[in-house]
RNA sequence: GGGCGAUUAGCUCAGUGGUAGAGCGCUUCGUUCACAUCGAAGAUGUCGGGAGUUCAAAUCUCUCAUCGCCCACCA
């Protein structure tokens, strides 16, 4: 039975946080398991607040979520002020009653103390049933701490407790009560048990108020109920998410869906459609000449039962008519009464006598009044996909661009916003919102802290572009826009891009310098005949395929780098040196073919270019008379047709041949002044057709003065290699033999480990066996070329020997 | 507590099975007429630790450590 425990004076202590909230507690929870409360379990304890003459009782009930190992395993039950106590009380069906208004203070509303704890200690004894709404009305906060502050009032009820002797005390030494309040020294004095303890705490993100959570009707969307389409069409390829990880924060938050909370307690935003008829009764409609008549037939269809009068609390009994009118907005303010934030329109019946003298017949006008709440702004925003094309109207462009190709977004706002588009565009139009959601990655501060304004750890976009540049900033984020990933904003990478924007400008003043700004627009490159422009053509086929399949797969630092590299690298530090000797030479008909490809290739690379750095790129190409603007140029779409294999070949050995010698020459400390004889000692036919080919380009940039043949590397020559020949470079009295012994020394020391590696693979049976063909014969292809380098480089120091 | 991810050169970051790269920084050299916001050359990594799968692991699996993010939130 409900024997009250108060008669027999035991206690259960409790803890909290928040000590106002137990004047709304409705029970006390317990472990099932838990055997030390077993005995008390559905008895009555007392609330220790509140004024002595009316105690609540509160029953002791069980619920799996109390954990037995916490605290004392007993919890006090708020179903109206915090998530878990709520999930307790709905399920063991304890009343929640709100003690806090909307200002974060002690209700000061409803009927006086003792007749609200009446009313709950009838409620826990069993006697009376309440509703949801009633139970919202029951105002329990005792009349002295009525209006206070949740904070003064806390104070206030720890002291009323402390004073009367009911709360839990320790002594002065316990170490719970934390390193400030602890006293070592005051074992024998007795302290209430405050623990110093670390909680975390929901501050609002404006505010940076506390937030107390509190009961109040809000608008929901039962979200699992629309949810399927979302999940089936991501699963099923039909919307694509990349990177692909984020397909799983997609699916975990839409698989465990909740109840979508849709409303929102603000003045600006889309209001919710639904109209409050005097009895409460809703008008959920589309706007309010709908409503209108969606009320029209309620309240006429309750008068044919002559029910009307009941349902608006008038004693009139009969009506000729019921017409429906908007309660304006002042009105409703002015007439509404706060329950939870919601507001009816109250004196919202007026009636006159119609037909003179009879009296029972009237017209009667019903007010409806609008819900003052707003949607939540990722409703509204949830309908952006056909939004922003004219929905509901059947607009040309909803036909064009619905659904849209690709949604570039914040991996942050997949479920705020991405789900929530899937789900509503589902609903709404039955159809997906887009093919394709690519999630870039996020900006982010030095610490790793995602960029917030109202953090203030903002880097500002408009400093950076006066800085270095809106080109500049634009390549930088895109190089460093790599899937998956958030970066942080260095600053030293975007001068390393500005400064690219300065290569890009001064290879085109060297064009200007050579006569290419002066040629006129082409659009097609001109025939190759010379191995260099089969070459460079080559390289920006490759490239612009590279570029092309990195956008592709929306791997935007792909295509910035490839980029990067080509400009940078193949463009300037290559292409660019090797025009010199053609265009300073004497053969007028080379001088014009390269002139031309250098015109050409410089416009491809301000083509590809333009998406990722689209001012300096236009601007250049406005240098020159132009057909169209930069921006309407057409991209390209030339491919391995432009590839050319011999004039590949040749000059990539080329190229090789003239960073060996380069690198030979700095290495001993050969002045960089100093013009060299480069002498042929062994070559096969393709390396003497390659060089006599390119003795110019060779000479210029290796700073060679002559070319002979020798039959053997003269004594104390400097070794130099290219793929199927060797060569020598007699600086006798220029060279350090030490230094070059040191360099061939250091070249065998990598070889003899890449060999290692390369024998021990083909050595073993088992890559034979398992490792494809291709890659077997690359690394066969690989070891051939690294013995073939060991051999010469050995030899070389062997003659560095004999000569010394 | 649930979920996701990261750890690679001094720094910022690429690299989803074939033996590790870029930019910046660093060292040395440079008055070659596009460019010093540049050029040439060079040094630097037991790819966080451990275990496993595999002919082969920065890469796949497990585990530990550290860091970060999103969501929920301890009476």
């Amino acid at each position: 039975g409900n024997e009250v425990l108060r008669e027999t004076r035991d206690y259960i202590s409790i803890a909290t946080t928040r000590p106002e909230t137990m004047l709304g507690d409705g029970a006390v929870a317990v472990n099932p398991r838990d055997e030390r409360y077993a005995p008390i379990v559905g008895k009555l304890c007392e609330i220790p607040v509140g004024p002595k003459e009316h105690r609540r009782l509160i029953p002791i009930i069980t619920d799996p979520y109390p954990d037995p190992e916490f605290g004392s395993g007993a919890v006090k039950i708020t179903g109206a002020h915090d998530f878990n106590d709520y999930e307790v009380a709905k399920r063991g069906g304890i009343p929640m009653y709100r003690l806090m208004d909307t200002r974060g203070a002690m209700r000061d509303d409803g009927a006086p103390y003792t007749e609200a704890a009446d009313l709950a200690m009838a409620v826990a004894k069993g006697e009376r049933e309440l509703g949801e709404a009633e139970c919202d009305t029951i105002n329990l906060v005792p009349d002295d701490l009525r209006g206070l502050d949740r904070f003064e009032a806390r104070k206030r009820v720890v002291e009323q407790i402390t004073s009367e002797g009911l709360a839990v005390m320790t002594t002065g030494d316990d170490e719970r009560l934390g390193k400030s309040a602890a006293d070592p020294e005051g074992g024998d004095k007795r302290v209430p048990l405050v623990e110093a303890k670390k909680i975390m705490q929901p501050f609002g993100d404006r505010s940076k108020v506390v937030i107390e959570p509190m009961l109040t009707d809000q608008w929901f969307v039962d979200a699992e109920k629309i949810v399927g389409p979302a999940i089936d069409s991501v699963r099923d390829g039909t919307v694509q998410i990349l990177p692909e990880q984020d397909k799983k924060v997609y699916f975990n938050w839409l698989e465990n869906i909740e109840p979508w909370c849709i409303s929102r307690q603000l003045w600006w935003g889309h209001q919710i459609p639904v109209w409050y008829g005097p009895d409460g009764e809703r008008f959920c409609a589309e706007n309010f000449e709908l409503a209108v008549e969606a009320a029209e037939e309620h309240y006429l269809a309750l008068n044919e039962d002559s029910a009307l009068g009941e349902a608006l609390g008038e004693s009139i009994l009969q009506y000729d008519s019921v017409s429906v009118s908007a309660l304006d907005e002042a009105d409703t303010m002015a007439v509404g009464t706060e329950t939870s934030g919601r507001k009816f329109p109250q004196s919202s019946v007026s009636s006159f006598m119609s037909g003179g003298d009879d009296g029972g017949y009237a017209d009667i006008t019903v007010y409806l009044a609008r819900d003052p709440d707003v949607l939540d702004t990722w409703f509204s925003s949830g309908l952006w996909p056909i939004g922003t094309l004219g929905w509901p109207e059947e607009t040309d462009e909803l036909k064009k661009y619905f659904p849209t190709s690709v949604l570039v977004t914040g991996f942050d706002i997949i479920f705020f916003w991405v789900a929530r588009m899937m789900m509503m565009q589902y609903a709404v139009v039955e159809k997906h919102p887009f093919d394709t959601v690519y999630v870039h990655a996020l900006v982010r501060d030095e610490k790793g802290k995602k960029m917030s304004k109202s953090l203030g750890n903002v880097l500002d976009p408009l400093d950076l572009v006066d800085e270095y540049g809106a080109d500049a900033v634009r390549f930088t984020l895109a190089s460093m826009a790599a899937m998956g990933r958030d970066l942080k904003l260095s600053t030293q990478r975007i001068a390393g891009y500005r400064n690219f924007g300065t290569k890009l400008w001064n290879a085109a003043s060297y064009g200007d310098f050579k006569g290419t700004f002066a040629l006129p627009h082409a659009d097609a490159p001109p025939a190759p005949t010379l191995a260099i422009t089969k070459w460079i053509l080559g390289e920006l086929a490759k490239t612009r395929q590279a570029v092309d399949e990195a956008l592709e797969a929306f791997r935007f630092n792909d295509a910035a780098n490839a980029l990067y590299a080509f400009v940078w690298g193949t463009f300037c530090d290559r292409y660019l040196e090797f025009t010199k000797p053609v265009l300073d030479g004497d053969d007028a008909a080379q001088a014009d073919e390269t002139r031309a490809t250098y015109a050409w290739a410089f416009d491809q690379c301000l083509i590809l270019l333009h998406p990722f750095m689209p001012f300096i790129t236009e601007e250049l190409w406005g240098m020159k008379q132009r057909p169209k603007m930069l921006a309407h140029a057409d991209w390209p779409t030339y491919g391995t047709e432009m590839i050319d294999a011999q004039a590949d070949q040749e000059i990539n050995w080329t190229i090789q041949l003239i960073d060996n010698i380069r690198s030979a020459r700095q290495q001993v400390n050969v002045p960089a002044s100093a013009k060299v004889t480069l002498a042929t000692v062994a070559a096969d036919d393709a390396s003497r057709a390659a060089l006599s080919a390119n003795t110019a380009l060779v000479e210029r940039i290796a700073r060679i003065g002559d070319f002979t043949d020798l039959a053997e590397a003269p004594k104390g020559a400097l070794a130099v290699t290219a793929p199927g020949a060797t060569f020598a470079v007699p600086v006798a009295d220029l060279i350090d033999v030490a230094a070059e012994r040191g360099r061939l020394e250091k070249s065998l020391g990598k070889l003899d480990k890449e060999l290692g590696g390369l024998r021990g693979r083909l050595n073993n049976p088992k890559f034979r066996e398992s490792a494809p063909d291709e890659v077997v014969e690359e690394t066969e292809a690989q070891l051939a070329a690294k013995e073939e380098e060991h051999a010469k480089i050995s030899a070389a120091l062997a003659n560095l020997r004999d000569a010394a």
